[in-house]
DNA sequence: AGATATTCCTGGAGGC
DNA sequence: TGCCTCCAGGAATATC
């Protein structure tokens, strides 16, 4: 579910409740996520003050006075509720503040992770290690460079974290469609020119969606239950049928086993 | 290296 | 109302 937009606005709700704050309860409900949530979660927070939180890529990070970093993967379908009225079932983690705040992590599907590293090793750890630059820091000849080569196609290698990381189907879909780009092209044939044109249009998309509070689909929400609006703006994602400016039609086809949308006669 | 399929899960949408 | 199939913001893994 949540892509970089989406992360970013949850680390923005989680920041007003949680940075500078001391934690005073955790619980886990449900351990089972992706992985195991760490055992000594509750041992080694309860007590820490929260010293800032942040983000790399799809994942949000919690630093505290201790040198401890919980680091959140939402997965398909996660989200943090803040002081929800009641607890659902799908609240697999507690996290109560000195304020008397309550966070809920959320996550039906249960493909979300969270671990608790030191924080002086969050750079070096095995999740974070091999991703791409962050999408807002990516320049049109890097991007050449990470795609030189390569014959799978580029909406393919967007999608892979190595190459940029931070991006999920619905910008990737999006960002294509806007540099007018075909999903289908070898990622090593796309012209330097092109990508002058992708990797603005991919920060662009990202900032728009950003300020929008992200994308809310079934069930993504902002922490304070606010709804993203940028799903209102999607020019292809979701849309098989819809009028093209061009006067062509948004088409659907299957890349990886995943769904894209994009217009033939837009792009090329 | 690349293409494809499968797996982890729950739930919503749509067909009947 | 129910039962069924298909599909979903991700990512790791296996197989050819």
């Amino acid at each position: 579910m949540p892509e970089l937009p989406e992360v970013e606005t949850t680390v923005r709700g989680l920041r007003t409740v949680l940075d500078g704050r001391r934690l005073t309860g955790v619980e886990a409900r449900r351990p089972d996520l992706r992985r195991a949530l760490p055992e000594d979660l509750g041992q080694r927070l309860i007590g820490a003050t929260v010293t800032g939180l942040g983000r790399r890529a799809k994942y949000g990070l919690v630093h505290t006075d201790r040198d401890d970093t919980l680091v959140f993967h939402l997965g398909m379908s996660g989200r943090w509720r803040i002081d929800p009225s009641e607890l659902d079932k799908h609240d697999h983690l507690l996290i109560e503040t000195d304020e008397g705040r309550t966070l809920a992590l959320n996550d039906p599907r249960r493909f979300g992770s969270v671990d608790l590293l030191r924080t002086g090793e969050v750079d070096r750890w095995s999740g974070f290690a091999p991703l791409g630059p962050e999408p807002f820091d990516l320049t049109p000849e890097e991007l050449k460079r990470r795609l030189a080569g390569r014959e799978a196609a580029i909406k393919l290698l967007l999608l892979d974290q190595r190459i940029v990381a931070g991006l999920g189907n619905i910008y990737v879909c999006e960002a294509l469609f806007r540099a007018g780009i075909n999903p289908k092209r070898a990622g090593g044939t796309v012209s330097l020119e092109r990508l002058r044109r992708l990797v603005p249009a991919i920060k662009a998309v990202l900032a728009e969606a950003i300020e929008a509070g992200g994308s809310t689909l079934r069930d993504y929400a902002q922490p304070d239950g606010a709804l993203g609006y940028f799903s209102k703006s999607f020019a292809v994602y979701d849309r098989e049928g819809a009028p093209c400016g061009c006067g062509g039609a948004v088409r659907r086809f299957a890349q990886g086993g995943r769904s894209t949308w994009y217009c033939p006669g837009c792009q090329r």
